[in-house]
DNA sequence: CGCGACGTTGATTTGCCTCAACGATTGTGG
DNA sequence: CCACAATCGTTGAGGCAAATCAACGTCGCG
């Protein structure tokens, strides 16, 4: 459980870490983003429903995930805390989204309606340059997804991924894993045998 | 050849469909992108190198690729007409470029040098909502790459290739397309057979 | 003309999937 | 608080999609 007042300290910290606001925008923004708890396996956006919010994770951990014609699952991205995590091409085109976004773990978040992120941009325009870098910076771990799955090894992409993730590992089970990394269960698992010698 | 005074024409009209502009912004946009013509395999930009621009294509066909430590190449990205190329975590980041861009065809584009994007970005502040929409739309339509990936066939995802992207086809060699769809060009040969029945 | 670049074909190999079975752990309702 | 079910990870057998390797035909260009 975290403490109301303490719960947009990290969310202007990640924005301090980007742009430079006065209090006056710190005040607007807090004002505009509104918390919400979800509970472990609670569906935050379902496939089929349009995304409304962006959202910034403070405490907890999500997944948002694919599932295809067959019925089979994939996933897309997972988030913890200080992540922000949305089905953004439903966003931005107010379609109905793709994905669904659900909570792995007891989380909170904080979320902004569209029309007052759209107000905010007007009150506080350096947040405009705020999620261009974000989204910059986005774009590039995900390209840099792409060239990898294509060219290392599902061995190499799991060491690299526990390397680099531990804190998600510690938060999902092992199968979410292997589905991030585009393999089976049962080959993360023969994976992981080889690498214990 | 495109004659000098047409060449701005599709950049402005680039930056129109997303934000509007004065015709002061205009006379600002044009004094700051430089021209440069390549021809067909002249290297824009090479691994090690540090990318300083932001690339716009006027005319003609480039590809951005990776090269792993075995020597295998991996196309990255496409360009044409109207796209923008980059290797963007080295232009955000000022740090080596980890691939390759490279032009398949004569070819014209319009760049800006960051420094001077970033003086451009002060004199006319909706180029940096041009920007964020724009990297919006590439973190969604790379995002919908892997997701496609790792949950479609590779014949499937030949036939949405060529569907969505034909003007590409034809400007490339069928084993740059191999490469893209994160296949081999004998595995992509025999899909293709197999669709002739 | 001759060479290099490109696409195709087939034989063989391999990385990973599918399917099935089985412990171990966790969680839950009685 | 226990018992049973569900969830999760592991193991192995068998199969398939795609890679590798090698050879060959064709086309365009210097």
């Amino acid at each position: 459980m975290i403490a109301k007042e303490d719960m947009y300290i990290s969310l202007i910290e990640n924005i301090k870490e980007l742009v430079t606001v006065s209090e006056k925008d710190i005040s607007l923004i807090m004002d505009s983003f509104k918390p919400k708890a979800l509970a472990k396996k609670d569906i935050l956006l379902f496939k089929g429903d349009t995304s409304n919010h962006m959202r910034f994770i403070i405490e907890g951990c999500l997944r948002s995930y694919y599932i295809n014609e067959e019925g089979h699952e994939y996933i897309v991205q997972f988030g913890i805390r200080n992540w922000w995590i949305n089905d953004l091409f439903s966003y931005l085109t107010k379609t109905p989204a793709q994905y669904f976004i659900q909570a792995l773990q007891p989380t909170t978040i904080l979320q902004i309606h569209r029309d007052d992120l759209d107000k905010l941009f007007i009150q506080v325009p350096v947040m405009e340059r705020f999620f261009r870098i974000k989204m910059e910076r986005a774009y590039v771990a995900n390209l840099n997804r792409t060239v990898k799955s294509m060219s290392e090894t599902s061995e190499s992409r799991y060491l690299n991924f526990i390397k680099t993730h531990r804190d998600i590992e510690q938060n999902v089970p092992q199968y979410m894993v292997a589905s991030y990394l585009g393999i089976t269960p049962e080959h993360l698992s023969t994976i992981r045998k080889n690498l214990h010698q």
